[in-house]
DNA sequence: TCACCGCTGTGAGAAGCTCTTACATATGTA
DNA sequence: TACATATGTAAGAGCTTCTCACAGCGGTGA
């Protein structure tokens, strides 16, 4: 590193030609202005003053601006997943709340990260969505499926696992969108999430099965 | 207006010196570019260039880019309501198809102007809302809360609609979410969303009502 | 040990964008 | 008809992304 912090616009400089881990640093940067700001914020090169190195030091790890985002969405939606496990475990295995830990894990990131959330979503969208970060996302839903699969007492593999484990995911994935967009109603039903999830849980997995 | 089309870049050029209608003409030039290349691929400068004005013209109706697309946004809210509405009425009043219409109509706007459709929930929770928005949105969902009321049989004031509206509401946005960001699995069940629809207003308005 | 190759950073600059300012031209009203 | 106001232009400041030629460092093989 070598780094010492600077002037008062927090510039760095260093004692070394070479930074020793500018992309770690650099997607850091970005994250914090994407958090702060918003996505219209981000300025690959703010971003390379903050930390010290010259405008053109990012595009020797980045091929441009986008592939910097989509390397921070990709490393959100492992965090995404994670988080899903752990909300999903913290209940007995086969249990309501298990499903519904996994939704609370879901809201509870969005609510976090809302910037970076956000960007998992419209990001994956743009043309064809790399491969990687489709296949994160099938992964993210699969710890629902599995959740769903136990507590229905049936394989993951019946269709009819997939199609209540989406819908629910739709509702939670709504609820998160709706929360940090700060709509109001939302904001006020955020104080009784849990009751919501469980009863969302109980809506769409205790109706009769087709 | 006056205009003719001129070279092959789709510019056009005036003989008269006043453009006429420039506010309207200039919004649907950037709601093409949006839907058509994403928000970041908005440019006034070449909106501008494309309705055949100087890149400054278009500061003399508006005050700086992100008016624009409030405008853009203010416009598809009111179409979106006016939407759910139709969606609504073309049901029977009281019936749980008219909830269901409700939810169509938002999920088929999601897909005829997903960009605009995005951006309404991306801008709204930048800073303050501008109320004018605020306004739009508490009316949209009125619509949904006046077609649980009616199926429920019970005054809208009651907490129990605006809660079960919220969570069908949060359900329908997620899908439409999903479904414009190709999520594999939204694209799947976007063939029978209308029984997804329907699987989701029965399990939520027909639980047991606290 | 050392010469060299490739990785990573620099500095300058092209092209494009937003938004401002000073100026020019229509339009409608007194 | 004359002028105030609205709406256009041209030029430019300051920012951005991204490129390119060059420079310094660090690991590898002779």
């Amino acid at each position: 590193m070598s780094e010492v912090s600077d002037n008062e616009t927090g510039e760095t400089h260093r004692r070394t030609y070479h930074h020793g881990d500018l992309r770690t640093v650099l997607l850091d940067a970005v994250r914090v202005q994407l958090e702060a700001h918003g996505p219209d914020g981000v300025s690959l090169a703010q971003a390379a003053r903050e930390v010290g190195v010259s405008s053109g030091a990012p595009y020797r790890h980045f091929k441009d601006k986008s592939a910097v985002l989509e390397a921070i969405v990709a490393d959100g939606m492992d965090r995404l997943k994670e988080g899903m496990r752990e909300g999903r475990d913290a209940f007995a295995k086969g249990s309501l709340e298990a499903v519904a830990g996994t939704g609370q894990a879901y809201i509870d990131f969005a609510r976090h990260e809302p910037s970076v959330f956000r960007l998992v979503f419209s990001l994956t969208e743009g043309h064809q969505a790399s491969d990687a970060l489709k296949a994160k996302g099938a992964a993210c839903f699969s710890v629902v499926m599995e959740a769903v699969a136990l507590y229905l007492k049936r394989p993951v593999e019946e269709p009819i696992i997939s199609r209540r484990a989406y819908m629910l995911w739709a509702f939670v994935h709504g609820h998160s969108f709706l929360m940090i967009d700060k709509k109001q109603i939302a904001q006020e039903y955020s104080a009784i999430e849990w009751d919501l999830l469980m009863d969302a849980a109980r809506g769409f997995l205790d109706l009769t099965p087709t």
